[in-house]
RNA sequence: GCUCUGGUGGUGGAAUGGUAGACACGAGGGACUUAAAAUCCCUUGCCCGCAAGGGCGUGUGGGUUCAAGUCCCACCCGGAGUACCA
């Protein structure tokens, strides 16, 4: 019998589905694994090969870990609100609902022919009011939260509430927006509008004016990791930075904890350095420097009194961050960032006006503007003077935007000698440069004569007071502790890591269960979720420039009964105007892994009974492009779950592997430039600058050869071209691209599920290369792995030709059985599907070779593919006399004593005598081993009759046998 | 700039410190066939040689080791992340 894939492979996936095969149960004597694909985007474009790579590799994962014997959940669904659909809805009126319905039923039908074991009973789609009631139900949760430093927990408001009753800010230390203090009187003399708006600085989902990125071209916000380069992410369009009123999600108060989980965790290091850069921990010292001058205003926002040894009055001061306070004997300036709150404070009437045009400037400039001119020097000096708090001295301080107002506290102690941008800034503007840190004690020399500053942590401090001499690392220490002891600051630990805008000026996305009565901010009652999307009629803002759900008629919140009423209703006494924006398209996709773990659940987000069960994701596979996105919102997101207890596990994704992406390979033709109807082939072109090259579509290519005739009736301008061949073919070249519909180098799974079937197109995506790396796609290999298939087709139609099923193996037989058993194993633990195939190309060759008719051979052979070709592996199963389906056998085991390696290798002649070494499995005696391979016929053949002198073993193997 | 990666034939890629280039593609040659497809066999890192054989080879230069693609140091070149983060 033919392998005939085409007949097979739907009718083993339509088995599979009738007899509910991948349904996995939430209770089980078996132990569980959770194998996890990163949910897809349903996009217009469909699958593209680069797609399922991933997916199957998790999928060859969690059938092999079936076989082994453990109840695998591996669920799938759609990561469905986003702004692509949306953009679309706005060029055709289509409701994105629709679009996306349309979108996943193709990916769908794509993700069916592919052969996984889904459990799609399980689906989750993050535009589903039953899966989104627990995204806004969340959201609440982190609305009535505040975070306690102490107790590197979040806590429920009303606790807070309590304690600012009995005791106001004393003793508390809370993760907040700016540090507030007052007392339990002043806290209960307050009305409760604003006790509300003093809870809003701690609450873990707030509302407040913040510095956000505006992209005018999509009409919203964006979060961060969503701007590259001051562009947008989708669509390349400008950001800039606005003053907005947005809700912001306080994932910072969590960023000790995200380094630290970072340790639990088996991720690559790359990535786990991604995330470590991101969060940006530094550490070092606040530290207070007082005015020198007389301040008319004396009430300065923000500013404290402090004490200096000079004067003993109160100043008036400003706080700084500093990661190197060993320094601070050569600050010679101070800087503030152009929205400093103190600079319209201390600036001097002489200085007014160019401070003022400074500050101007700098705020109308764009961020991209700013980012792209780093290398320009720009800034102005205020008038104002500040003292150096260890030395006295009095300093100038400037304003620029070099500093930066979100990090730290926008104010800087400026040490030209020892920091780059400093130096830059001194060379500028003519600034006094002092050294006090020299490679060696006594290396001093003339910064004037310097080029660049000395950034370098080692070396040591010189010209420093009372820490001269010392190395840096102590001088550090020391300057902390007296600045300490003197009390003007403190040592203290900074992020970069900057809390989540989210709200999103947008319709396709997640209400926020929030109402605004008398302006302020209240949460719905968590049983009247899920608040539904509304309809409206135009999916752009509002002429007054609102979010999309400005158009809704129906839109404001009934509190008295509960309901959504019409917006016209606003004015009665209990209905109040509802949230217009929407949340953003990681709020969807922080926790779905949780709910696939208890998916129809109406009442909870999921059972205590199943995150007992499952309790984590052990395998999570998806792009690194994730790393500063949804990794770290999803770590976030489960760490907050876990302090309110619903969490069993503080870190959601125990091992995580990054699949590289696949980039496309374009194919060029090279057309003339003198001669424009005439395409030259490749190795024809002498003169690159005389011919343009010009994509073509890779459909037309094989192996880099063009088929002229469907070239020239791709396009009409190609009608008459003329073709200069070698070898009488066009020879196209080619080049490693985003894989892309523009670059015409997409290659759509369907066409190759259809010409080759798709365990052929599992296996060849697993063969291209290692999982993790990225590659370009390029399918002329494919040939040899479904003729690969079609070999080991035949060993099983041959075996069972010969009838000779019940024969006993061969030594010879059995021995590459075990062998392929034990190396198919070791790949697929450490995820090297790549050489699983090439040894199964091996079993296969070896087999044919002596003509294997045994079913005790062919069936565990069977076992071991399934994960990789599951079609086949059932069809062979089954004639082999296997029972139920392939998923529910049981994976074979190896026996060692088939794998004894008893030939002797390397022999080496060092120091006059004769040594050899001996390679040996892992677990077998060296003893035995060591008298089997002088036995031996290789042994004989080396040694001979000698005795060993001296044998040294070394695990693993015998090395050196001294004659 | 900083951080992380990687550098092996014409190509994709193998190689727990132990015979570098497994496996596959491509290419060349051959068998079967009227022919094609399919299938099968041989050759295929580079250089010298008719051959036997010899020499050179994992980005470059050093080092550790009986033994280095693999470990250590320095450098060169790609890819990714981040970017005035004090």
């Amino acid at each position: 019998m033919e392998y005939n894939f085409g007949e097979l492979e739907p009718r083993w996936q339509k088995y599979w589905r009738e007899h509910g095969t991948y349904h996995v149960p939430n209770q089980s004597d078996r132990e569980h694994f959770y194998v996890l694909d990163m949910f897809p985007y349903p996009s217009g474009a469909g699958l593209h090969v680069g797609h399922p790579l991933g997916y199957i590799a998790s999928d060859i994962y969690a059938r092999y870990k079936r076989l082994r014997g453990f109840n695998v959940l591996h669920p799938m669904g759609y990561d469905a609100y986003g702004l692509p659909a949306e953009q679309y809805a706005i060029q055709t009126g289509q409701h994105p609902a629709v679009t996306t319905e349309r979108n996943i039923a193709r990916y769908r039908e794509q993700l069916d022919k592919l052969g996984f074991s889904f459990d799609w009973s399980r689906e989750v789609r993050t535009c589903d009011p039953a899966y989104y009631k627990w995204t806004q139900w969340t959201f609440i949760k982190l609305f009535n939260s505040y975070y306690c430093n102490q107790a590197r927990q979040a806590r429920p408001i009303d606790e807070l509430v309590g304690l600012f009753g009995r005791q106001g800010t004393e003793g508390l230390d809370l993760a907040c927006t700016e540090p507030l203090s007052f007392t339990a009187d002043e806290w209960n003399g307050w009305d409760e509008r604003q006790r509300q708006q003093v809870l809003m600085n701690y609450r873990l989902a707030y509302l407040a004016d913040t510095y956000v990125n505006w992209c005018a071209e999509l009409g919203t916000v964006l979060a961060n990791d969503e701007v590259v380069n001051g562009l947008s992410v989708r669509g390349g369009h400008p950001v800039e930075r606005k003053l907005m009123r947005q809700w912001s999600l306080r994932i910072t108060a969590y960023a000790q904890r995200l380094v630290d989980g970072l340790d639990q965790v088996d991720w690559t290091d790359s990535l786990k350095e991604i995330q470590r850069n991101w969060i940006g921990r530094s550490e070092g010292a606040a530290v207070w420097f007082p005015l020198a001058m007389p301040v008319n205003d004396n009430v300065l926002p923000g500013a404290q009194a402090c004490m200096t040894q000079a004067d003993p009055q109160p100043v008036p001061s400003f706080e700084i961050f500093t990661t190197r306070p060993d320094t601070i004997f050569g600050v010679t300036f101070m800087v503030l960032c152009p929205e400093h709150e103190l600079i319209d404070k201390i600036t001097t009437p002489g200085q007014r006006a160019e401070v003022e045009a400074y500050v101007a400037w700098a705020k109308n400039r764009s961020e991209r503007e700013r980012q792209a001119e780093v290398k320009k020097v720009s800034g102005v000096f205020s008038g104002a003077y500040a003292v150096n708090p260890l030395t006295e001295e009095r300093i100038p301080i400037w304003i620029s935007d070099y500093v930066l107002a979100g990090y730290g506290t926008g104010a800087i102690m400026a040490v030209p000698a020892h920091d780059s941008r400093d130096f830059a800034f001194a060379r500028h503007f003519g600034l006094p440069i002092r050294q006090v840190v020299a490679a060696e004690p006594d290396a001093v020399s003339d910064p004037a004569s310097w080029t660049e500053s000395l950034d370098s942590k080692s070396g040591y401090s010189v010209n420093s007071g009372f820490v001269s001499g010392m190395k840096v690392k102590d001088a550090m220490r020391a300057v902390i502790d007296r600045i300490e002891s003197l009390g003007i600051g403190h040592r203290t630990v900074n992020y970069r890591l900057r809390d989540a805008i989210f709200s999103r000026q947008r319709y396709w996305g997640e209400p926020f269960p929030i109402y605004y009565k008398d302006g302020m901010p209240c949460a719905l009652p968590e049983e009247c979720l899920p608040l539904e999307l509304p309809e409206v009629g135009d999916f752009k803002p509002t002429a007054t420039g609102e979010p999309p759900l400005g158009h809704a008629s129906r839109w404001a919140w009934d509190e008295a009964n509960r309901r959504v009423v019409d917006c016209s209703l606003v004015d009665n006494a209990t209905v109040f105007p509802l949230e217009l924006s929407t949340m953003p398209g990681f709020a969807g996709s922080s926790g779905y892994y949780l709910r696939y773990m208890d998916p129809g659940n109406s009442d909870e987000y999921f059972s205590r009974q199943a995150v007992d069960y499952w309790r984590q994701v052990d395998l999570y596979v998806g792009g690194a492009e994730h790393g500063t996105g949804h990794l770290i919102y999803a770590r976030f997101w489960n760490k907050f779950l876990f302090d309110l207890g619903l969490c069993v596990c503080e870190e959601p994704f125990r091992k995580l592997v990054n699949q590289g992406m696949i980039q496309g390979r374009s194919s060029f033709v090279y057309r003339s430039k003198s001669d424009t109807g005439l395409f030259i082939s490749k190795g024809l072109v002498a003169d690159m600058d005389a011919v343009t090259p010009i994509h073509v579509d890779i459909n037309m290519v094989d192996n880099d050869v063009l088929d002229v005739e469907r070239f020239r009736q791709w396009r009409p301008e190609f009608a008459d071209a003329r073709f200069e061949l070698e070898d009488g073919r066009y020879v196209c070249g080619w080049e490693v691209e985003k894989m892309s519909k523009s670059m015409f180098n997409v290659q759509n799974p369907d066409d190759l599920v259809a010409r080759y079937g798709a365990d052929t197109l599992r296996l060849y995506e697993m063969f291209l290369g290692p999982v993790e790396q990225a590659k370009p796609w390029d399918t002329k290999g494919i040939e040899g792995v479904h003729r690969f298939l079609r070999k080991f087709w035949k060993l099983y139609d041959n075996a069972i030709q010969a009838g000779r099923l019940d024969a006993e193996p061969s030594k010879a037989e059995l021995k590459t059985l075990h062998q392929t058993i034990k190396k198919i194993t070791d790949d697929i633990e450490r995820f090297s599907f790549n050489t699983a195939v090439s040894t199964f190309m091996i079993c296969t060759n070896q087999l044919t070779e002596t003509g294997c008719a045994s079913r005790q051979v062919l069936r565990p052979l069977a076992v071991l593919i399934a994960p990789f070709a599951p079609h086949m592996a059932e069809e062979l199963w089954h004639d082999m006399g296997g029972e139920g389906t392939v998923c529910d056998a049981e994976w074979p085991s190896f026996d060692a004593s088939l794998l004894v390696e008893d030939t002797v290798k390397y022999p080496v002649q060092f120091n006059g005598k004769m040594r050899f070494t001996i390679d040996l499995p892992a677990d077998c005696d060296q003893a035995a081993a060591l008298q089997a391979v002088t036995a031996s016929a290789d042994g004989q053949r080396w040694l001979g009759d000698k005795e060993p002198r001296k044998v040294i073993f070394v695990p693993k193997k015998i090395i050196n046998i001294v004659l």
